[in-house]
DNA sequence: ATGCCGGGTGGAACCCGA
């Protein structure tokens, strides 16, 4: 079972390249974050032709995540618990059947907050959001299930994550407080997939539109996967979409994913 | 380089992203 997770960086404008990928690389269950598209708006049918069934957590013009399965949803909740007031559309959670078992998988979609400037609340918001779902996943682990957490963390987790990383050492997407979020989320329990696979520099999943980043390869790793133990024992191997961010009209972030035994 | 590009809104110029 593959289980895949790109920030789109918006439907409207990444549709043919959405519906591309999906044919190519054809994910089990997809997480896309920053649709930027309210629910009345996505394009469902372009994915339900394609054989998905399609959840949407939108907001007008910013952030929105939605999930892609090919095996309808057993349930859906939208929002992260506590976030009443909160009208930032960031999380989106399914749970669906475990092919050839009588269990499920849960997947959490998330697009967790840039929190740039440091210095401004936009960066309090991303730390209180970052508890938040460090409750939610607590909640999720103590449930002993399938569970994932994918989805662009805007976090960058260590020096070797970042092809310049003195360059982001003022970002909110590698203070110490944003990564010792990070650090304490996977320490409940989880294994971080491509870590998983790899201690190797250079790999990255979001270039900048700007400055040639990308001809470059001035690269960032901020879209993660976060497997439960119950997921990590039947981890098969983790990969990132590089090569879709060298098509016409790119996101600037590609997707990353993982396989199952199931 | 707290916006160089790109998407969204709204219908020009401005907000937002990482």
């Amino acid at each position: 079972m593959k289980i895949a997770t790109w920030n789109i960086n918006g439907v409207k404008a990444r549709i043919d390249t959405v519906l591309d990928w999906l044919k190519e690389t054809t994910p089990d269950i997809a997480c896309l974050q920053e649709i930027k598209s309210i629910d009345e708006s996505f394009p469902r049918e372009a994915f339900e032709d394609l054989g998905y069934n399609v959840e949407t957590h939108g907001q007008k013009g910013f952030n929105g995540v939605a999930l892609l399965s090919k095996t309808p949803f057993d349930e859906v909740i939208r929002r992260l618990p506590g976030d009443d007031g909160d009208e930032q559309a960031r999380y989106i959670e399914g749970i669906v059947p475990l092919p050839n078992t009588a269990r499920t998988v849960r997947v959490g979609c998330l697009y967790l907050p840039n929190g740039n400037p440091v210095s401004s609340e936009k960066f309090t918001y991303k730390l209180s959001w970052m508890e938040r779902l460090q409750k939610r996943a607590m909640e999720n682990l103590a449930g002993e299930e399938v569970f994932l957490l994918l989805g662009d963390y805007n976090v960058i987790p260590d020096p070797i994550d970042a092809k310049n990383p003195e360059n982001w050492v003022e970002d909110a997407l590698f203070q110490p407080e944003s990564r010792q979020a990070f650090r304490s989320l996977a320490n409940l329990g989880f294994t971080e997939a491509l870590r998983a696979t790899t201690d190797g520099a250079d790999v990255y999943t979001f270039w900048d539109y700007q400055a040639g980043a990308w001809q470059k390869n001035n690269g960032i790793r901020i879209d993660h996967i976060l497997m439960s133990p119950q997921a990590t024992d039947l981890f098969k191997d983790c990969g990132i979409d590089k090569h879709v961010r060298g098509w016409e009209k790119p996101s600037d972030h590609v997707p990353v994913w993982v396989n199952l035994a199931t």
